[in-house]
DNA sequence: CGTGTTGCTACGATAAATGTAGCAATAGAA
DNA sequence: TTCTATTGCTACATTTATCGTAGCAACACG
């Protein structure tokens, strides 16, 4: 079967098919994305306080991450450092319901 | 040497807080565990068919997703093949308002 | 028997993340 | 001014994750 075009430039590593879930999924499924978004949920962290809330994750992917996160219109750089947009905190509120999701399941599982 | 995740306690990259969200967090921040679950949000798919599905995804992190998931409780193989458990598609419906953010968040940015 | 599935694995090549170190810019004392 | 002490951010070598291709054994059809 032919595949799709002649993309040789991935936009978003492994989503090639451009649809708007495929891409977030892409950019949510690296890794600290959801965290980052998770830890900015109800606070603004500089970039130092950011890392020492996700378990003193390197700089560079930190950075990275912020970067793309801020591209796509999630996070914003302000005075008091990192924190959402109003666009971020409606995509963090959309999977907020994780948190209970998440408690239940370990009881399930882990007991 | 089939050096798969054998052990329920097994730690997940990156968090180290044991904290069941951040748990959750770290497996569905990994490649292609979103795209997992969001293709198998209403079918039931082969692991050829899964692969297909997933932009012909290399089987070994898919195999390696699917074992993650089955540990987790989220995904099963049955008859069909691949398919949601019952914890798996309440998993599946907490984020699944992450389409329609999806497609409002790409009519905003850019296009 | 051959042909075509299935789930799954090996393994070298590539891409991404880690950990440590350090940069320039800024601000507040002294 | 100079001495700290932050800030956001980057370099770079090492380690880890993923990719891509190939192939396995088991099972089902004919």
């Amino acid at each position: 079967m032919a595949k799709q075009a002649d993309s040789k430039k991935r936009r978003v590593r492994g989503s090639r098919t451009g649809r708007p879930i495929m891409t977030l999924l892409d950019l949510l499924g690296q890794r600290w994305s959801l965290r980052i978004l998770w830890e900015l949920r109800d606070a603004t962290l500089t970039s130092r306080a950011l890392r020492t809330a996700c378990d003193e994750a390197s700089p560079t992917v930190l950075q990275a991450r912020l970067t793309e996160l801020r591209e796509a219109g999630f996070v914003e750089l302000g005075d008091g450092g990192y924190g959402l947009t109003a666009l971020g905190r409606e995509l963090c509120e959309t999977f907020m319901p994780l948190h209970r999701f998440a408690e239940r399941w370990h009881s399930k599982s882990g007991v």
